[in-house]
DNA sequence: TGTACATCAGTGAACGCGCGTTCACTGATGTAC
DNA sequence: TGTACATCAGTGAACGCGCGTTCACTGATGTAC
């Protein structure tokens, strides 16, 4: 026998599976109808209120997903003693496994993230921005020597790198292998100049602080 | 007198303007009807046919503009005479001044980029693709000694940090100069650091090619 | 344990509405002679 | 220059359709006693 809660909380977890598979189909959430995600669910139209109050609800509900996922995957940790490039290779890995592991969540979030309704786009950044403050609470161990806003200012930088790779990582499948390591090669390298221009902050050459100018060369 | 081509021209341009006004007000491309672009720009339903095939191709129409705009923003130049700072600041600021000055354009190319339909995103993609090889093409004036492939990975960095602040930037209204000169801050803090690791890789500090491995150091 | 009542997730029917698309049309512009 | 005909951007009406939302309902689950 299963519980009134129980049940309820299937049927909700039903919408929120339906939404992500449509959007896995190609659609885009903001031109979902109401009816597609509960004819998918297997339910009729007026049920949807049983749960939420509008599309704009269930956009929410997927966000808190994506916090969910972003909780779990910042308990995983970065051995940071390998040279930074085994380092950078190894983040590469582990987004684009992440991508096509959560590929219907990620499209969601990689779309919303822009073209979202207000809410859903507030919602997003403020996973995001917890997100961030994390990798700059980690940064110390990658690179050490940096002042407290140019680890907040990197820790963007990186993750900008990540998901303005998302979707070419989405539109690759899973098998094409030669393509992926090509798109992990490319993610490697962006990651790297990020870190390698972290490094030039925390550790100036040329005996400049971090706020003083720095030459450009004229082309010979 | 007007000609019927120039009658037919500027209708088509009036429908251009309709969609980016409706834009303007907040609404996401994908859920902008026939009908209301339609009605903004004083027109029937029926007549829309007599311009596009259907959304779709309005849209590419609109990636057309956003080409043209690209033209003429690669016929400015840079002055990599100063200081990396100084042009930095500079590129910040004219980045800036775009995106308030072609807001409408810049809000559509930013969700459509990722939300878009396949053809729109990839007409996009193709777009910011010749932009990228533009910007690949002037770097050796700004940080001499990258190699070829490297100066590819560094501009797509340029761009993927502006897009990255474009959000941002939209929704910050032109009059609050206080919070516009945050955001110009923060990019060109973005900006200068994928520079500074241009740098790095032109010039390895630790006698190490780009290649070779570069340690990290552990946290203490 | 059994009974009577309350709760509420899911139903089924109905509504008015805006949608994309079609069609034959009109009348100004353009062309041939 | 004037006339007869062709072109075609824009019209107005109509179509069937899926939309979001409402409502009173049903019947299984939950609760009080």
């Amino acid at each position: 026998m299963v519980t009134r809660a129980e049940q309820k909380a299937l049927t909700r977890g039903a919408l929120i599976d339906s939404v992500l598979r449509i959007i896995g189909d190609g659609a885009n959430f903001a031109s979902i109808s109401l009816r597609e995600v509960t004819k998918a669910a297997g339910l009729v139209p007026a049920s949807f209120y049983r749960h939420f109050d509008d599309m704009d609800g269930l956009g929410l509900a997927v966000v808190d997903e994506l916090g969910l996922d972003l909780r779990r995957l910042m308990r995983g940790t970065v051995d940071t003693d390998l040279p930074l490039e085994e380092v950078v290779r190894g983040l590469a890995y582990a987004y684009e496994a992440y991508v096509h592991g959560a590929a219907h969540l990620v499209q969601f979030v990689n779309q919303a993230r822009t073209g979202g309704s207000p809410r859903v786009r507030a919602a997003i950044a403020h996973e995001l921005d917890f997100f961030i403050s994390r990798v700059a609470g980690s940064l110390p161990d990658l690179v050490p020597g940096l002042r407290p806003g140019d680890r907040q200012t990197v820790a963007e930088l990186l993750l900008a790198v990540l998901l303005e790779s998302t979707t070419e990582l989405l539109a690759t499948p899973e098998e094409d292998e030669a393509r992926l390591e090509e798109l992990r090669d490319a993610l490697s390298a962006r990651l790297m100049i990020v870190l390698l221009g972290a490094q030039s902050l925390a550790h100036p050459v040329r005996g400049g602080a971090a706020g003083s100018p720095v030459r450009a060369v004229k082309r010979a």
